[in-house]
DNA sequence: CCGGACGTTAATGTCCTACAAACTTGCCTG
DNA sequence: CAGGCAAGTTTGTAGGACATTAACGTCCGG
């Protein structure tokens, strides 16, 4: 994908495992947790001086967060942190349905292969914290993951990972409750249960009816959440 | 995407109209047509020659080839056109038979809504030199352009486009023949009959098949072509 | 008082040079 | 012949320089 981008097809490719890849790492935190706020400029003097480096690698950085459409590259103006409407959230959870929903059905299908069951299982299990809205979080992504990475298709692992952002960005800025992760355990359970029977067209189907779940709880946030 | 790249959610942000768009653009272009051959590096140097211009914009334009996942970046030792294995492709071929699927449902639903029947009909029309491998091409991925346009979801239709890549370098280098352009075209009749009849599930199973057909094709291409 | 032309300023786009780090290669020795 | 050492190549990053461009403020005319 634009962002990006692309999607990272290959994973990563850290370019070293340097100066960049720490720009990028603390940007994309930056902007998750919203000490970076939406619409924000970003210069390349502020960041060359903040982390000390010179404009080589925060151009190279700044091309990967736009690859994954956390900014936007505006010529002439530079970078600005993204700004999601909610009709582009809306557009990501429709991909997120239709990829996941398929992850969903092709670990249904693979679940009696060696291997499989032990995996998808350990996902399952509650973290450390369970309980506090940030064990839940870890927990919730923990099974996406678990389910995108046991489908058996690499790009499409990758390319799930980066259309979570958007939602990360929300419920990082702890706009979503301790209900709505109460709500999303609760659909875990019905689409782990549809895997382990090996029931791929009822797991793509809750899974499906899961994230459209969790997109109207974002959808009715408040205005300021958008950074409108 | 990744995006990418990156792929590029913004669509495309030339960072001005100047000297990386036109080697990324370029680069494209010599890796599609075979200039480049797959698994070849791209040193620095050679590129700065052969376009005149600085190591800057050539580190940058490699950002974003690698976003779109046509090169790889390996740390230290510079880029190379990437290298699909048929498993590689069956994966991208995987992930366009859910997108694409998803879009000509989406197209199907909308397809009474003023302005949409006239605008797919248009996309089905055989362009000027119908006939030729060329012209079969090109009307081949109007239409699927079409139908990724019309579903109303910008981002999935600039990641559609991103996964036709590796697509695109397999028949741009021959090695698809005329048969196998009649037989997409017998496949896009059906899928625009039931896109027109609004017909979406068909539509969408109808897609998945037709590209599931595309793929068999190229999965049995001789191992030259891959690149081994 | 308002609006448009103009110049200033700030930031990006690109180029250049330089050097350290890391990978390759090939030779040399045991 | 194996293994290590050294030279060469290429990338990663720094720092500075200048042109280009967009944004902003000012000034003048109506």
């Amino acid at each position: 994908m634009p962002e990006s981008g692309r999607w990272k097809n290959d994973g990563d490719s850290p370019r070293c495992g340097g100066v960049v890849e720490r720009i990028v790492t603390e940007t994309r935190q930056s902007i998750a947790s919203g000490r970076l706020s939406l619409g924000q400029r970003l210069v390349e003097a502020d960041i060359t001086r903040e982390f000390n480096v010179s404009r080589g690698p925060v151009r190279e950085a700044f091309g990967r967060l736009a690859a994954e459409g956390l900014i936007d590259l505006v010529p002439h103006r530079g970078a600005v942190v993204r700004r999601l409407t909610r009709a582009e959230v809306a557009e990501r959870f429709q991909i997120r349905g239709q990829l996941e929903g398929l992850a969903a059905r092709l670990v249904a299908g693979r679940i009696a292969e060696p291997g499989y069951r032990e995996r998808f299982l350990a996902a399952l299990l509650p973290g450390e914290d369970a309980g506090t809205i940030h064990g839940l979080r870890r927990d919730n992504y923990r099974l996406h993951g678990a389910i995108a990475d046991l489908a058996g298709n690499a790009l499409m692992a990758a390319m799930i990972r980066q259309l979570w952002l958007p939602a990360a960005m929300f419920d990082l800025r702890g706009s979503l409750g301790p209900q709505h992760w109460r709500d999303s355990v609760a659909g875990h359970d019905r689409i782990a249960e549809a895997i382990l029977a090996g029931d791929g067209a009822a797991a793509e189907t809750l899974m499906r009816e899961h994230l459209e779940c969790g997109l109207q709880k974002i959808l009715a946030l408040p205005v300021r959440v958008f950074g409108a």
